[in-house]
DNA sequence: GACGATACGGAACATGGTTCCGTTTATGCC
DNA sequence: GGCATAAACGGAACCATGTTCCGTATCGTC
């Protein structure tokens, strides 16, 4: 038998509740908040997403689709790969950085994210990899950098925006990506 | 009257039973197990440290005023001042990656760790910020960047080094530097 | 409407930070 | 040395949060 109607019902409820809490209170929202939003017992929110990441993972797929598609898109689009590339990692740091504490969630080593830092990495690195590579081929990007450790470097960048006015993720990142360039780079401000 | 004898001798033993807890768990350790090294009670450590991060603070305190009177050392030795620079980033990020969980900790947000965060920026920022000008006086840096948001990055790149093998923290604060560089940059590989 | 499967709620448990106070110990004084 | 006092200690107790579990309620079917 499909899943009851009610349980359908109460997975939808969590998942607005619970992308109503990450804004409000980031991705480590209180379970026992989530579930008062939504209106449901604790165990109600176990039951359909198993961990946190489960939850999350949930809650931006979506977001995350997204960002993947937008990636062979920008491809075609773009006046070059490397403008493909940076328009593409600017859409994703956009993401993490307006996601409150979802770039923290991602690099914290925590198990509780470990899934959702494998999900992130299986779905986007791809999409980063044939960017990059489209780039050095075009003699814009050094090679020997993998998406990876590109997509590593630039989470790790969009930690705590918004939290010190002093600090722009997104200017960091463009001078990181202008680090990748072969020389000479464009003599961006 | 000075601090009694008993109590200078638990501040020290509990230094070193946190800098060996740091060593095994990370900055996170559980008070509990670093009390449980010291063979002292947790009243104790929160009367010795009343925040993890003074606990913290007093553990490297050392290695971050070795890590600024690096700085103009290093300024005073190096063949450029963009050699000192890089060189000083390398003694930061080599000190921030071999401390277990330091990095995540300063950019955490986290309110334990709000005045650890504000002690190394303190006590670092100004060193950088002296390296930096150097190098825009040089004309081997770009001007325009603040030292807060460099030191900020680096910080940043340093989350996760040791946890994924495909991320080298050092490598990819070099790609920063490097964009960091007036053009043309150095076609470091 | 009754029955079995499914799902629910929330108490109970585990873990880790933090507080508080009764007890112990060091120190200065006689 | 013995005592009074302040300083320091230990760890139980408390709070917050994640997680599990099971008695109860509900759904869907016959």
């Amino acid at each position: 038998m499909a899943k009851r109607a009610d349980a359908r019902r109460n997975e939808q409820t969590l998942l607005e509740a619970a992308a109503a809490a990450f804004v409000a209170a980031g991705v480590d929202a209180p379970v026992r908040d989530i579930a008062a939003r939504a209106g449901v017992g604790v165990g109600t929110i176990y039951r359909h997403f198993p961990t946190r990441a489960d939850l999350v993972v949930a809650v931006y797929r979506h977001q995350v689709e997204e960002c993947a598609a937008a990636g062979p898109a920008l491809l075609a689009e773009a006046a070059s790969p490397h403008a493909a590339l940076v328009h593409w990692i600017d859409v994703f740091a956009d993401f993490l950085v307006t996601k409150h504490g979802l770039a923290e969630a991602l690099q914290s080593g925590d198990a509780t994210f470990l899934s959702l830092h494998a999900y992130f990495l299986d779905r986007l690195v791809p999409v980063c990899a044939d960017l990059l590579g489209a780039a050095v081929a075009s003699g814009e990007i050094k090679q020997g950098y993998e998406a990876v450790e590109v997509m590593h470097a630039v989470g790790n960048l969009c930690i705590g925006a918004g939290r010190d006015p002093r600090y722009d993720a997104r200017r960091m990142i463009g001078v990181l990506i202008n680090g990748l360039r072969v020389p000479p780079p464009a003599a961006a401000g």
